[in-house]
Order: structure tokens, then sequence, then C-alpha cells
DNA sequence: CCAAAATTTAAACAATTGTTTAATATTTTT
DNA sequence: AAAAATATTAAACAATTGTTTAAATTTTGG
């Protein structure tokens, strides 16, 4: 039966690495073929297609996309420690996979999968209970009267465009990779205070 | 010599329509030709090869990308009134041309365009005078010890990513187009104050 | 060890890609 | 109106695309 587990999981490294850089058009099956260092006809026995191929690596992606949130909505953290936690472990993760936000928010937005996001990767958000607690904080006066969804576009803006933008923010200001490097570092200790100052009331009830 | 220029700007509107929408690997030569009603050969004849078309369209759109930005740096407010403005303009811009962030990123992380930004992109911001504003305004105490490239990322962030991450957005909260579009206004109006609130400071000199 | 199953390969498939050629149609100039 | 220049078309080009076929190789189980 299965002879050599790494074969399967080579062709799924080779494709990551260049659907993730080259997107799903960028690419031919070939390319993915010379990664691996095989033939084109080994990714349709494993894979069925390209498209079937690039679907498991988008969803997995997609899944490490929100692994780093879920996590930190898990804890047993007051609102305010997890939204701080929340912007430096997203902020890590992606100083690790830098090319994922662009990836995911590429392939959605050229409908490279159609289908609408699966609730198993929904729920196990929803099922932290970070809305009831925000509503709560709220309901205390605590928070802003924001809504989680005006919360939610300005985590995500700041945590991922920075990734997203590098070649037009190095070209812009004529900068190094170092010197943007350094930027990010800086850009994720002010928007962690830009928005726990603007979230969270100082004086709850006064 | 010339007969008809709207040929021309004809096949230039399509493959701009073609390109923003499909990407450059995402589109063929003769999606655009369909686009325009016509032959394949026209577009070379007139434009020489698909990256020559594309190299056009994506100029003018990181033009267009910029000019509402030089607007707002070239009049004669306050800092904190153009940083206003700025996020203002901005915003109503986008709406109206909602694909431009995502194309620009894209076609920059993919190399589609390897030059370097061109000077004449740079030189009419440096030329409106808002970096010597800006440090001015620093000298003075009037807004906080940030660098501009820091300030840059934080405004880029919150004005650019919404628009590209609609399809994201959406399908995270499993809300509808028209109430995304509130949430993109409310977000314009938490933009402003956050950033404003943020950087500079109410009581200059104290 | 041998047959059956699973894996890997090279080659071929039709369809699509960007580009070019050469002929036709239209406009402009004289 | 004739001639020259410009614009438009259909057809063909070789190269590349995703996929399939069928043969060769390797591994597995009895």
């Amino acid at each position: 039966m299965k002879r050599d587990q790494s074969t399967e999981e080579k062709i799924k490294a080779a494709a990551k690495k260049v659907f993730m850089t080259k997107g799903f058009d960028g690419c031919s099956v070939r390319d993915i073929a010379k990664e691996v260092g095989s033939n084109v006809a080994l990714l349709n026995y494993y894979f069925r297609s390209k498209e079937k191929l690039f679907e498991l690596i988008f969803e997995g992606a997609m899944s490490d996309f929100l692994q780093s949130m879920i996590a930190v909505f898990s804890s047993e953290l007051s609102l305010k420690e997890k939204v701080s936690q929340l912007i430096d472990k997203e902020f890590d993760f992606f100083m690790e996979h830098p090319e994922l936000p662009m990836f995911i928010l590429q392939s959605l937005h050229q409908n490279k999968t159609d289908a609408p996001m699966p609730s198993h990767f929904l729920e196990p958000i929803a099922n932290t209970g970070i809305f009831e607690q925000f509503e709560q904080a709220k309901a205390r006066g605590e928070i802003r009267d924001v809504s989680i969804r005006n919360v939610t576009m300005l985590l995500m803006s700041n945590v991922h465009y920075p990734f997203m933008s590098k070649k037009l923010t190095v070209q812009f200001h004529g900068i190094s990779t170092e010197e943007f490097d350094e930027d990010l570092k800086r850009h994720k200790e002010i928007v962690k205070e830009l928005i726990t100052n603007y979230l969270f009331i100082s004086n709850p009830k006064a």
C-alpha cells in the first residue's frame, strides 16, 4: 500500500513554496514538479489536478493564518491582555511567514477558492468565547462602544498590511530590508499602544 | 496619420479593467481583446506586447494611487488638518477604485514590474514639503517622536487594507456588501480619531 | 521469491498561450 | 480619384499549459 510518506509531503512542500511566492496563475505544474525534482504526472497521481493541490495548500494556509488568533483567544487573560498578546503573537508569526497575508488575500480576491469560508475555520474562534468577553467588557463600560467588526478591521489592517506592502514601502522610502524590519518592530509597539489606548477606557464607569 | 484616437483608448480601458480584476498572470491577451470586441493582433499593433501594455496600465494605476496623497500634501493646511484630510480623501478615492490597492501591491509583490519606483512618482511628494512640515512640527513638540516612516505605515495600513480584505472580512463575519460598506465608513472615522489622537500632543510644550 | 500493488517515469494529448505574418479594409494625403 | 499610410482582420507560429496514457520501476505481502 503506502510506500513512502515523504513523496506526497515533498510535493506539498514544493507546491506551498511555489504557490505562495508566485500565486496560482503565476506558476505551472511543471514549476512545482521541478521544485520537487520530479515529474508532472506525479503531482496528478497524488492530487488529481493543479486546482485540487492548490485548494489543499490554501486550506492549510488559511488554517495557519487563523491559528495564532485562536491560541490567544483561548487563553484565560483579560481582554486588554488578549488584544496586546494578539498583536504580539500575530506579528511574531508573520515575521516567520511574511508571504501568508498576501497569499490569502490575493487568492480570495481572485476567487481562486470559490467556496465560502468553511465553518471549521470560524467555529473554533467563536468557541473561544471572545465575542462574549468583548460584549461583556463593553456592557461594563471598560471599552468603547465600537463594534467587534471594527476592532477586527483595525487589528487586521495594522497586523497584515505591513507584511503585504514590503516592496512598496521599501521602494517608497528607499530603505533596506534591515531598515524595514526595524520599522516593523516599531510599528508593532505603536499599534499595541494605539489600539489599547483607543479601545480601553482608562477610568471605567467614571 | 492618426485615424481614431478611441481605439487605442478603448484597448487601454479594457486592459485596465481586465488586469485590475484578474492580474497579469490571471488573464490572456485574448481576454482583453474580447473585452475590446476586437482582435489580438490589434493589441500588439498598438502596444507591442502584453508586458508593455501591462507596464503602461501599472504606471497609470500607480499614478492614481499617489495622486490624492499629493493633492492633500500640497495644500496650505496644518499638519493635523492634512492628516485628517488625507484619510478622508484617500478613503473616498478608494471607495471609487477599490481594486487599486490590491492591484498595486500584488503587482509589486510578484515583480510584475521590476524597475524601482521612478523618481517622477516620488519627487512630487517630496516637493510638497510634507517631510519638512512633519519634522518642524516634531521639533516644536506638537507631535510625538515617531518617524515619518512609521506614520506612513500606520496610514497606509488603515487606509489600504480594508479595501484589500473585503472578501476575507465579508466571509469572516458573514455579512453583506452593504454591511461591509457601513463598516468601512465607521472605520474611516475611527482611524481619523485614532491616529490624530495618537500623533498630536494635546498640550504642546506643556 | 514471486506476483500483485503501488509508485515513478517519459511521452503524448488537445487546448491555450503570446506573438507574428500577410492580406484586407479604411482613412489620409496628394 | 489615385496613391500612400494607417488600421484591422484572420490565420498561423512555436511554446507552454494541465492532464492522461501506458510502460517501467519499486515496494509489498503471501
